[in-house]
DNA sequence: GATCCGCGATAACAGAGATCAATTTTCCGG
DNA sequence: CCGGAAAATTGATCTCTGTTATCGCGGATC
């Protein structure tokens, strides 16, 4: 079956958690301000970090997935289609939560996730992050405003799918990447490193890998990018931007944290 | 702009809420159980309900959403692209909250939706229904889970968008939809009313109305469907999953409730 | 009842992307 | 350092879907 591989080399880590939890609180408190109980709370759901080796699988369809966040690398969370191909639905980076599945006891995914690179994840407790939703409303807001901006990205992948050419939708893609690292000061100036394969990057656009290299070529020779696996390199964003109709706005946590 | 339109016959109704609220309480009690205390919290949160006529716009981008859900009829979100086309996201059914970014108080969405049919909505208040979730698991639970069921449904719509063609893609959505009415006791045998028009299926599915009437009369010449607006009728269930590689499996709440 | 406009069907043609194939380059494991 | 496998590039051809246009129908409006 396609490229799925057993996790062989999953690794029990050792590093401790004051570091490690940084990640999850600096995305969180960047959806919304936590106090330092907010953040105490949410260290008292911290577990050891895992260890995952590029192309393996972190959760399977049918899984019930374990509750982990990214700490570091890139991860693709994908449907795998009965005829063996696979369509991502979502590209993982550090912070992210693997499957939003594992708040609900029993729950099953239908999604599989395997990593782009190599990969540490950090598992969190079921029961002392319910603990911290249901006792903490800034954590509760927090992650419900996560919640709200994956969906966001998620329905602006499904208008790339839908609505826009095989270029428009690289470029609203690579534009994606690059406003989510550059608000974390990710970027060495107008330089990104995607460590996705073109494979990878057809099976997000829904494409084949022939035609990602094609596709590639034709940004390129637009003047938009230059692309290096796998550094990419934004020449003109404002035009790639028009090229594409981006608009960074889905990716905002609301402009208006005011609440009612 | 597209075919966006004022409320212009937004109405206010004043039938009792003991039956308006039936929808949403049969919705939830299907996910997880309900019990009387659970859902005399729910009828708390109930308000008015108000109808909208076909073609009228509930919420557009950039609206902080009202807490709505539907209580009667069709209506579909979607994206609206810069080049006035637009990408349909989801397929709102009675039972179906309109938009949740209306949990988070100041939150505004991103997206539009549209009445397919005229709609009778039954607003929420926010207040009580804060209140039922953090004072009653199992609300609580049961609204998660609408929230995975409905990822569920939007993963599977973007690899209807990826890796599917047209014909695949609207036997696939239709089999969806079939699946929802079936579970409910919403169709007679076989026959199914979908009240959308053939522009509305290509808003849904990334394609243009010419070639909706294409992919349709393929379908109805393999011998799968009959289709006579607005009904649908399946001749062959078993090969028509077979064809566009449909599994239910996604639309289930999980068949182990066990929970930990 | 006349008119109009959106919907639906169909056809001819154009274009985007898939498929098949061959070759080179890069990457990874031993 | 080497050898095999996967990735990347490029070309030729085919298929699916978009585009444009025409026509009939039916429901809404006056």
């Amino acid at each position: 079956m396609g490229g799925s591989r057993e996790p062989s080399h999953k690794t029990e880590m050792n590093s401790p958690s004051s570091f490690d939890t940084g990640v999850l609180v600096r995305r969180l408190s960047s959806y919304s301000p936590l106090s330092d109980a907010d953040v105490a709370a949410l260290k008292r759901a911290d577990r050891s970090p895992v260890g995952y080796s590029r192309q393996d699988d972190i959760i399977r369809p049918g899984d019930a997935p374990p509750l982990l966040f990214i700490e570091s690398g890139w991860a693709l969370r994908y449907l795998p289609m009965t005829d063996g191909d696979q369509q991502v639905v979502q590209v993982l980076l550090p912070g992210d939560i693997v499957d939003r599945a594992a708040f609900l006891p029993g729950a099953r995914t239908i999604t599989a996730v395997k990593c782009a690179t190599d990969i540490r994840a950090c598992a969190l407790c079921p029961r002392a992050m319910h603990e911290a939703v249901s006792e903490r409303p800034n954590v509760a807001r927090a992650l419900w405003l996560g919640v709200m901006l994956d969906e966001n990205r998620l329905l602006e992948h499904v208008a790339r799918l839908g609505r826009r050419s095989s270029a428009e939708a690289l470029a609203h893609l690579l534009l994606e990447l690059r406003h989510l690292h550059k608000r974390i000061g990710a970027m060495e100036g107008e330089t990104l490193t995607v460590p996705l394969a073109q494979p990878d990057i057809g099976d997000l656009l829904g494409i084949t890998p022939v035609h990602v290299s094609r596709t590639i070529s034709s940004l390129r020779h637009a003047g938009l990018i230059e692309m290096d696996r796998p550094i990419v390199r934004f020449l003109n964003v404002e035009r790639m931007s028009l090229f594409c109709g981006f608009d960074p706005a889905y990716l905002e946590a609301g402009s208006d944290n005011a609440g009612g």
